[in-house]
Formats: C-alpha cells, structure tokens, sequence
DNA sequence: GGGACCGGGGTCTGCCATGGTT
DNA sequence: AACCATGGCAGACCCCGGTCCC
C-alpha cells in the first residue's frame, strides 16, 4: 500500500532536516541521497525495464509529498526523474526562506523540474545576483512564480552576472535594468553571445540607415521594446525589411519610425506583421483612403500593426458608425489605443448628450477613465456648451 | 480651467528543436 | 543513448496622467 512508501519519504525528509540541523550541511549533501534502484521495475503493462531507465523512487515520493504535479513534471523533463541525486528539499528550504509558499514552490518544480538539481550554492549565488536588480526577495518570488524557466533554465551564474555587466555597459540604467529582468526574465538567462548578436544587430541596422549614434539607438530600441532581446535577429532583421519594402520608407523615415514607437512592433512574428500590415491596406482601401494615408497612419502610430485584424475591424467599424470620419481618425490615430469595448462604451454615452464630434473633434476618446467621467459630469450639468 | 500633446507603464510563457556533452 | 543548456517560436493592447499652451 502507500502507507510504506510515504513512510519512508517523511524518514528521509525527517532525516535530511535533522542532518541540517545537526551538522549544517549544504545543499549538494542534502540531496535525496537514494541511489538509482538496481533492480528491474515494473511499469504499467507489467513488461520489464532495465534498471537504467527506472526513476527514483524516494524522488518521486517526496515530490508527492510536497504536492508537486509529478505527471505534469515527467512530462516536461522525464531524465529528472532518473536521477540518483537530486536537491529538492534542499531547493524547498531554500526558497521557503526567501517567501516562496508550498504551493508556490511546488508549482514551480511542476513546471521546471531541473529546479531540483541545481545546488544550494548555485541558488543562492544565482539570487544574489538577481537581488543586484531587485530590491526584495517577493519581486524574485513572484518572477519564480510565474517563469520558473527563467530562473532556473541556466546553470552559469557567470553568464549571468557577464550580462548584467553588459547590458549596464549599454548604458541601460537601474530602472531599466529593472523593467527588463521584470518584464523579460529570459533576457537574462540567453547567452551574453546572444545578446551581444542583437545589440550589434541593433546597431548595424542604424549605421546601414545613416544613423550618427548606433549604440544610444540599440538602448532607445531596447528601453522601448523590453521583449527585443528574447528574439532572434533573424525575426527583427524580417520585419525591418517588410516594413521598408511594403511602405517604401526612405532610410530616415525607417531610422526614425524605429526610435520611436515602431521600436514596440519589430518582435512581432514576421508573418503576424505581413498579416497585419496587408490586412490594414485593405481594409483602408475598402473604405476610400489612399495608399499614402496608410502610410502616414503607420508611421504616425505604428502601434496600429500591433492590433490583430478582427480587433482593428471591428474598432473602425465602430468609431465610424458612431460618426467619426476617417479623416478624424488619421489625425488621431491614437483613439486606436483603446479598447472596442471602451470605445462603444464612451461613444454611446456621447451620443445620449448629442455630443458633436464634427464642431468638438474625438479627443475626448483619448482620455483617461477618470478625465473622461469628469467631461460627462459636467456636460450633464450645462450640456449646451 | 480646460484641452491638446505626449510619453510612460503594465505586461510575456511554455513548449519544441537542436547541438554539445557525458 | 540520455541528458543538458540554449535558441527560437506563437500568441497579440490598453490605459493613465504630467505638462504646456490658450
């Protein structure tokens, strides 16, 4: 029955806590301590496995015990399994003490099991270095938590702290350094070989657009779009050429849509962008503009390629037929930013007050919740201005 | 005081493929 | 042969408010 097997799993785990305590042993000692069962096992359909291929079993064990998804965790990295010597107790404690809950904790091996196999020293070097970023220990939980990936996919502390070196060499400052390790943990893991690849991509790119100041343009670029360093230079290279070919940008035009907001859609999937790009040229089409207006539309909100066809559809269609022209919407591309919902939301309460938008114009759509609640107060109040 | 302009902030992982190592 | 570390991919916006100008 169970009863046995969890018995012996609350002994070790009984055991290794007494060990700790007794003799303050550190992590790579503190490991299950099992060796690789030697003889065969049975699976399933009851045919015999060699040995080589059998899981640890005190592993698995105390993995239930802890309430990890241990199907979920074969699933993702089955060699885990295998092994004679692992740390998870080790990496429990370790990031029980840093706050991390049982649930928490087990859900991240769940999800990246190799967690277990990195050493107490590893781990607590690997979070120094990240606390270098961050102020406390729950920003670096709630990362675990949420990418455990990120954390523990690589086992070299020193590509880690080569990159932190780098990227601050780039000019990229505290603040920066904190948006990105928040927003694209990943970065952080790459190779430094891989960052520098896109920096130096970054900066190939200005100089082959005449631009004077390479490196500030890869730090504008990088601040501006945080995911930029977990693409591949290929995907950014693809959607600069189809964004230069389709809109026939001179160099300047490119150099400078990049810089600014046309920084935030270069890690689109490159057909995601194509799509995007052709869908919006025939929806413009369809409703009267001229080519060079689309052009003008993306280069004064490129943003606009960001939205997915059925989104940006369905959005025009609406701020039309609450009697917007297109016209208003090229000089204020930027009603595009809200949501369809919002926008129907705010057109019906305009049109119930018999708001003009032909003598006041739309930039009461662009406005935050509360100014706009503030705009209809008082229009209710003295609704003749 | 009101509106226009403009920039900033939040947020993004989990899976597969592959080449190198043991 | 198994395992590890790493690269690459798909997925797909919305909202807020400081500040300056009139």
């Amino acid at each position: 029955m169970a009863a046995v097997p969890g018995l012996r799993a609350l002994l070790s785990l009984r055991r290794s806590l007494i060990l700790q305590q007794a003799f303050g042993l550190n992590a790579v000692q503190l490991t299950t301590c099992f060796p690789r069962s030697l003889c065969s096992v049975t699976t399933k359909n009851n045919e015999p496995k060699p040995a080589v291929n059998a899981e640890n079993e005190s592993l698995l064990e105390n993995l239930n015990l802890m309430g990890v998804d241990v199907n979920m965790a074969r699933q993702r990295q089955p060699g885990v399994f295998r092994k004679a010597f692992t740390n998870e107790q080790g990496l429990a404690q370790f990031l029980q003490s840093k706050g991390a809950s049982r649930k928490a904790i087990a859900s991240i091996i769940s999800r990246y099991p190799r967690a277990i196999t990195r050493s107490i020293n590893h781990l607590e070097q690997r979070w120094q270095l990240w606390r270098n970023i961050f102020q406390t220990d729950e920003e670096i939980v709630s990362i675990l938590d949420r990418s455990p990936e990120s954390f523990f996919r690589s086992s070299d502390n020193g590509n880690l702290e080569k990159n932190i070196h780098f990227l601050t060499s780039l000019g990229l400052n505290s603040k920066d350094l904190h948006r990105l390790l928040t927003t694209a943990p990943r970065t952080f893991s790459n190779s430094l070989e891989l960052n520098r690849q896109m920096v130096e991509c970054l900066e190939d790119i200005c100089a082959e657009l005449g631009g004077k100041d390479p490196e500030q343009f890869a730090k504008t670029v990088i601040s501006r779009n945080l995911y930029i360093l977990i693409r591949s230079t290929k995907r950014v290279k693809t959607n600069i050429d189809n964004l230069r070919a389709t809109l026939k940008l001179t160099d300047s035009e490119l150099l400078d849509l990049l810089q600014g907001h046309g920084a935030e859609i270069l890690d689109l999937s490159n057909e995601y962008l194509k799509k995007n790009i052709k869908s919006l040229q025939q929806k413009m089409v369809s409703l009267g503009c001229p080519k060079s207006d689309i052009k003008k539309l993306i280069i004064s909100y490129p943003m606009v390629l960001y939205i997915g066809p059925d989104t940006l559809s369905s959005k025009l269609d609406c701020l039309l037929k609450g009697g917007i022209t297109m016209k208003q919407i090229l000089q204020k591309p930027k009603v595009l930013d809200y949501s369809t919902q919002n926008i129907t939301g705010r057109l019906e309460e305009l049109q119930r007050v018999g708001y003009d938008f032909q003598k006041n114009g739309i930039n009461i759509l662009d406005s935050s919740r509360k100014r706009f609640v503030a705009k209809m107060e008082k229009l209710a109040a003295s609704p003749d201005d």
